[in-house]
DNA sequence: AGCACGCCGACT
DNA sequence: GTCGGCGTGCTC
């Protein structure tokens, strides 16, 4: 055996592991150090790999092995422990490490750029370009546009919000800039509060007693669950904790299920905290995400606010990681590389020996039952900090009761009584559009997607028939296409029909609507938001978007129209999803003065959930939930993972799949159970015909050898020429 | 995923 | 006689 160094590179390929190099010829400098980008051969191509270890030998003849053509980086771009966790994270998810890498990393590092980058840069209009114009430029309708463009954002906008709003916008910019019109800037991705920030508020004693115990846990990994209903104080108890990490010279990552829902929280922290922030979402530019990062990195950013990507990002001193909302189904990558963001923010915090909070009002199974183990320490805040009581919480049933646009005529009655004492009400329905369907009166026909095994929405605003699976869309028939019949029937409500039902049943009250149809523009989210805040709307209509992050302090009724559909849905997860749904929704009632009520309309009033929801609250529920699962043999008791499988021709993820199940039968006699395959419940989607493999196990390493001998070999079936697809371990839907 | 290699139809 | 179709197999 020589004495060479063998690099181990993760390269951007489908292949599970690191493929094997040697160092650069040049024998004067050491081997590139673990995270340190190289530019390698491979195959024809050339491609930028991350080293992520060295060894003694390869699996590889000697003298097949390629030199690294270069070395990009001085210095690693990724600590060993964040490495350790993508290395980890690729084992157990049994995903390509190169693959995990690059999710990992920003675009512009993935593509060899400088890692470092202090700045973006902005442009916005020069003192000459804000005086009014001569007017020359009607022969230049480029350039007035974007004069125009640059004009609305005097904070400025770099190139790629440019060319997204103005495509081939480079030739103007540059003639604009020539003309001396405008001006380019550089400034670093990084919110810096420029007014003195407000004084923390005086915690009460359970805050107190929760920060004590984040703070005792500083520089050791100490696993916590805050867990307090929506006003008892959680974000408080963050900003004081993140505070306290960067009084010790750290930095804080917080991670939140969708920064376009959390401008509250957003706000609280830029009134509370002078300390360079960085956003990290999916918003960003390329290069405000590279910035950003860099920001990250290097410690300049002292507070990290971000949501599920946001877990990968390095840090130069870290101190505590906050997943807030941790129940929040938004953490888990629903495609490719299917990690938890919760989970890997737990590992990452074992691997920093830091502080990790997990917060929530409708803690998840899973977490629960980490406390009930021991592992997870829970702090609770049971003292509403700014509420007097909590909502009251009812069923209306409906069976056999005429039903007027969704309506029971109960249920109207309350929301007149409340609008009458000029409070605000909200109106929570989880279905866009206006109708869930179109049928034929005359022979049944219901118009279908072409591509999914899905019924076509009608959407009244749009005029169009839309797919909510594949998103396509088309004209609304004038006639049955079937049996040329001319009544059509719009059946069952979205919230556009529910906007108009209520406008019709309450004229002159100001109503608004926020769902993802209505909120498609940039900000309109934030204007309506603002819209209610200042009263200038007393009903409010609305999706899951509604329920999510904001308070409505004179909301003193919220009713929740069809958690049936919850109730009925077939994912062994779909209850404790509803609970935390109503759980939500009522949390935004009734935080002013006075008590909220919050009404479920039901025709399912006796159904187990809702009687232990609403004599118990969410604790007893969750309680009851989770010994369910344990009779049920489900997870968390058990441990689950998926393979799920998709091809145009129909039988073909079948297939495969029955091919994986005898290759897993076989690799071992663990006592893991193998359910399916079966067709995916919709089974038909976006033209792909899906099915899926259950694989249950008592033990997690049970689970995790079966899918570890297996899985490599699943790339190499004949049957998988056709198919693509996927592991998901510890799947957040089984559907 | 790319990209090359390979073995069969319509063209300068 | 070749250009190119995309099936299949590999990349340290």
């Amino acid at each position: 055996m020589t004495d060479v160094t063998i690099l181990r590179v993760a390269v951007p390929t489908p292949a599970l592991d690191s493929f094997d190099y040697l160092p650069p010829p040049d024998a004067t400098t050491a081997p590139p150090a673990p995270g340190i980008r190289v530019r390698v051969g491979f195959g024809a191509r050339r491609l930028i790999g991350l080293v992520v270890g060295h060894g003694r030998e390869s699996q590889v003849p000697l003298h097949r092995l390629r030199p690294v053509l270069k070395v990009l980086d001085s210095y690693p771009i990724l600590d060993a422990r964040d490495l350790e966790l993508l290395c980890w994270a690729s084992r157990y998810y049994h995903h390509p490490l190169g693959e995990v890498i690059s999710a990992a990393l920003p675009k512009r590092v993935r593509q060899g750029h400088a890692a470092a980058r202090d700045g973006i840069i902005l442009w916005r209009l020069s003192e000459r370009g804000r005086q009014p114009g001569p007017g020359s430029m009607l022969r230049a309708p480029r350039q007035a546009a974007l004069m125009a463009l640059l004009g609305e954002h005097p904070e400025g906008l770099d190139s790629t919000q440019i060319e997204t709003r103005l495509p081939n916008s480079r030739q103007p910019l540059a003639a604009l800039e020539k003309k001396q019109l405008i001006t380019k800037t550089s400034r670093p991705c990084l919110d810096v509060l420029d007014v003195e920030p407000v004084p923390a508020p005086s915690l009460n004693a359970d805050q107190r007693a929760a920060i004590d115990v984040i703070v005792a846990g500083f520089g050791r990994f100490n696993p916590m669950v805050l867990d307090g209903v929506t006003g008892s104080g959680k974000t408080e108890v963050y900003l004081t904790a993140i505070a306290a990490a960067i009084e010790a010279g750290r930095q804080a990552l917080l991670l939140v299920p969708e920064i376009a829902l959390t401008p509250q929280l957003v706000a609280r922290f830029r009134a509370r905290f002078s300390g360079p922030l960085a956003l990290m979402h999916s918003g960003l530019s390329d290069a405000q995400r590279h910035c950003a990062w860099h920001m990250a990195r290097t410690g300049r950013a002292q507070i990290i606010v971000g949501t599920r990507s946001a877990v990968f990002t390095p840090l130069a001193a870290p101190g505590i990681i906050i997943v807030d909302e941790e129940h929040d189904g938004s953490f888990k990558q629903q495609e490719g590389f299917r990690y938890h963001a919760r989970d890997l923010a737990v590992i990452r915090a074992h691997l920093w020996k830091i502080p990790v909070v997990l917060g929530s009002a409708t803690v998840s199974l899973e977490t629960l039952y980490n406390v009930e183990r021991g592992k997870y320490r829970r702090v609770r805040l049971p003292a509403r900090a700014r509420r007097l009581s909590p909502p009251s919480l009812e069923t209306v049933d409906v069976r056999r009761r005429q039903l007027s646009d969704g309506f029971s005529p109960l249920v109207l009655e309350q929301v007149r009584r409340h609008l009458e004492s000029r409070d605000q009400v909200l109106v929570f329905l989880n279905r866009r559009g206006y109708a869930p369907a179109l049928v034929c009166h005359g022979c049944g026909w219901a118009a279908a997607c072409e591509r999914c095994d899905a019924r076509l929405t009608l959407h009244a605003g749009r005029n169009r028939l839309c797919c909510h699976h594949c998103g396509a869309e088309r004209s609304i028939d004038p006639r049955c296409p079937a049996c040329d019949g001319a009544e059509l029937l719009r059946l069952g409500e979205g919230t556009e029909r529910i906007e108009q039902a209520l406008k019709a049943a309450f004229p002159g009250v100001s109503l608004v609507r926020v769902d993802r149809d209505t909120t498609r523009r940039k900000g309109a989210l934030q204007d309506k938001l603002a819209g209610i805040e200042r009263g200038a709307h007393q009903l409010l209509v609305g999706t899951q978007m509604l329920s999510k992050g904001h308070d409505f302090p004179n909301v003193t009724l919220a009713v929740i129209l069809n958690i049936d559909q919850n109730l009925y849905s077939s994912d062994f997860r779909a209850l404790e999803r509803a609970a935390q749904l109503i759980v939500q929704v009522a949390g935004r009632a009734g935080r002013g003065e006075r008590v909220g009520q919050v009404i479920l309309q039901t025709h399912l009033p006796d159904h187990p959930l809702l009687e232990q929801l609403l004599r118990g609250g969410y604790e007893a529920f969750s309680r009851a939930a989770l010994a369910e699962r344990r009779l049920a043999d489900l997870p968390p008791y058990r441990h689950m993972a998926l393979i799920r499988a998709e091809a145009v021709r129909r039988n073909a993820p079948m297939g495969f799949l029955r091919r994986a199940r005898a290759i897993l039968s076989n690799s071992r006699k663990a006592r893991v159970d193998l359910l399916g395959p079966a067709p995916a419940p919709m089974e038909r989607r976006g033209g792909r015909y899906r099915a899926q493999l259950m694989l249950i196990g008592g033990q997690r390493s049970a689970l995790q050898r079966m899918l570890q001998e297996g899985v490599p070999m699943l790339g190499k079936l004949p049957e998988a020429r056709e198919v693509r697809f996927t592991i998901d371990v510890d799947p957040v839907d089984t559907l």
